[in-house]
DNA sequence: AAATACATGTAAAATGTTTGTAAAATGCGC
DNA sequence: GCGCATTTTACAAACATTTTACATGTATTT
């Protein structure tokens, strides 16, 4: 669903009507009030909001919503007068996604509608691993814990890698050594029971996941499905 | 120059005078035929083009244009009848730059003309990448912060490029390398390091963005909501 | 159940490695 | 050669890792 915000009818009607027949869902509002009443209750996907509007005007608009916690996702392309170079640089410093001046193509408004969603779209399924409140990201390299960002050093980061990778399976110590670390120690020592502290510290609540086997090892809990 | 594609040789007329007159270089056709002959010889600025028209109707001969490469780019204006809607919306969607609606006043159509023209000599601001207070512009190879534009070297620019068009993903020295410079190092070095320094430096308060993982590479800091 | 042996948890100190920094060296186009 | 970007070098600082020493827990034996 994609808004349109314009005062002038025959402008918002060509807005809607061309957005339509693109194959978009898209409704117009003829001032800042109903648009800024209608969001309270529904979330369009982007929204084209003109910068000169009676009531409330389209900068205004822009900052209330990038204020809001829910509505600050919801891309918005401005329109703004020719020659307000000033509003044009302060509606992406709002952040604003594109801007169209005023007077523009139609098909221009349609390309970047298309533009912008195609650039937020990436919401990539990706390789995400979970368990229960962890998360692993492995392209960002991050890891969380209900949401919360947590900070690993890259050996607590591998181990965790590892185990969330195969969850429920036990590794011995020679086999977290020789996967994290590159070449394998002979000497016992207590190098991986260290990190593994360290590592179910910063995992709070979650660090019981991580569970000793005597004698032979570590393994990660699976989740038993009741 | 402007050319006017209309039947009625005293609206043609005038539509002629007054572009002249403005200082365009303006010629008139009185059917679809002998303005498209004269297409194949030589290109217009910009097309004035009626809908209803002898032989080949306005919509056919934009739609023809639009299908041409060559032609494509030339800025069309349609004038429609007044209540033929659908006209007017079908040479928008067929990608039309403007329309007058019959009756026109002649200065109107003569500042539309102006108008397109102008609009279609503005380079377009597409692409847009941002984070926080940060503007990048592919299209202007220029970068911004807090709207205050800031000269980066060539591989400065491309590292953050890289960045900006993955928010959050990391990256690792070699993955850099490889992206930004055409071939790669063997040799260990502190190249990128130094690269990434100096690119902090020159975002200011936006360095920061620029997180390092450590024993991977770096990584731009996704936006966390709060 | 107590004693023993052994494995793991904990804390802090010692060591090692990676990255930040600044300045000098190199390369490149004008 | 000059001005610039880029790369290298060397060192300092920041941080991760490993070691050490000891405490605590767990299983086994008596």
């Amino acid at each position: 669903m994609i808004w349109c915000v314009e005062d002038d009818s025959s402008i918002r009607d060509i807005e809607v009507y061309a957005l339509s027949s693109t194959g978009f869902d898209a409704r117009g509002f003829e001032d800042g009030d109903s648009f800024w009443k209608a969001l309270q209750s529904e979330k369009p996907e982007l929204v084209v909001l003109d910068v000169m509007l009676p009531g409330k005007d389209g900068v205004t608009l822009l900052k209330m919503m990038k204020a809001s916690e829910e509505l600050q996702d919801i891309p918005v392309i401005m329109a703004t007068a020719k020659g307000t170079e000033y509003d044009k640089i302060q509606s992406l410093d709002l952040g604003a996604d594109d801007y169209l001046v005023k007077p523009f193509g139609i098909m221009e408004m349609v390309s970047r509608v298309k533009a912008v969603l195609r650039r937020c779209k990436r919401s990539a399924p990706s390789n995400l691993l979970k368990l229960e409140g962890l998360v692993l990201n492995p392209d960002e390299h991050t890891v969380t814990v209900d949401g919360e960002r947590i900070i690993l050093t890259y050996k607590e980061y591998e181990l965790l890698h590892l185990f969330l990778s195969q969850p429920g399976i036990a590794f011995t110590r020679e086999q977290l050594l020789s996967s994290v670390w590159n070449a394998e120690y002979l000497g016992e020592t207590r190098t991986v029971d260290m990190h593994i502290r360290t590592l179910r510290q910063k995992l709070g609540t979650y660090g019981h996941l991580i569970e000793t086997v005597r004698n032979v090892g570590y393994r990660l809990e699976a989740k038993h499905d009741k």
